[in-house]
DNA sequence: AGTAAAGCTTACGTTGACGTAAGCGTAACG
DNA sequence: CGTTACGCTTACGTCAACGTAAGCTTTACT
């Protein structure tokens, strides 16, 4: 089975994905999806959805859509002479090193909120038993 | 000591935490820093340095201004009223979780990009393999 | 044949987070 | 006393990431 069976409508790609077709076309626009033609029509690959999951995830992490399109080039590796590979491959390092320190730095402030939630629950109790003694 | 020695022109702010004069005017008008004034002047208290840091880092996941000054209250605990300190904890909570959320979807992402890191290198190398072997 | 649904292109609008320029005050330096 | 440095306000400009509206096709009913 081929990729007749592979392909996707833009409708149903906003189904599936929950993004407008206007998202889907911005993307395009930018390249960073590549969907074929059916006369006017995009029709969206399985390699399509793939680079849209991709999108949407990194996009949660605050990457902006440049920073993602460079990214996904790693996803493309079979096609790139090898000095172009090297750069990818550079880039992705320093985005995997940006993404170890966010994480240690969000473990930081996950930790300090909570403390921060557990004296204000102490408060709220406190101020609970003050109105339970005034009645 | 009170805070005569505590306060900071806004150029000693720009240089100590390497944002703009704009930026710090621009969180003021959000409410999101509350310098005292000498005459027409800026003083910026130990306070807002606090809240500056957490700014910055908010920032850093991509936390919006708004989302931020919301987080900021619950620094401000003292002076509120209990239904609306019950509310700031509500809010607190659900950031958590969704800090925790992006953590392990942070964890997942870094997994992958390794992955494809030792792949990208196995690539290389043998390019480079095959390179020597033409030689 | 009529019309509703899905798709397309072109192009102007919007929001957040500042940048940047104009014009003014004042304080210190040479 | 001129000018350089720092600070202020007001206000228009910008960039990313789409939203939204207009106007035109093509396909699918009924």
């Amino acid at each position: 089975m081929p990729d007749s069976e592979d392909l996707m409508s833009i409708r149903q790609m906003c189904a599936a994905y929950d993004v407008t077709p206007r998202t889907l076309r911005f993307y395009e626009s930018k390249e960073l999806l590549f969907p074929v033609r059916e006369g006017q029509k995009r029709l969206f690959t399985k390699s399509d959805r793939a680079r849209l999951k991709l999108i949407l995830r990194g996009k949660r992490f605050g990457f902006s859509l440049e920073e993602i399109r460079q990214l996904l080039e790693l996803y493309n590796i079979g096609d790139q002479q090898q000095t172009q590979l090297q750069r990818t491959y550079e880039i992705a390092q320093d985005r995997l090193a940006d993404m170890e320190r966010q994480r240690a730095e969000l473990d930081e402030a996950i930790a300090e909120l909570r403390e921060q939630l557990d004296w204000g629950a102490k408060i709220i109790a406190s101020m609970n038993q003050a109105k339970k003694a005034a009645e």
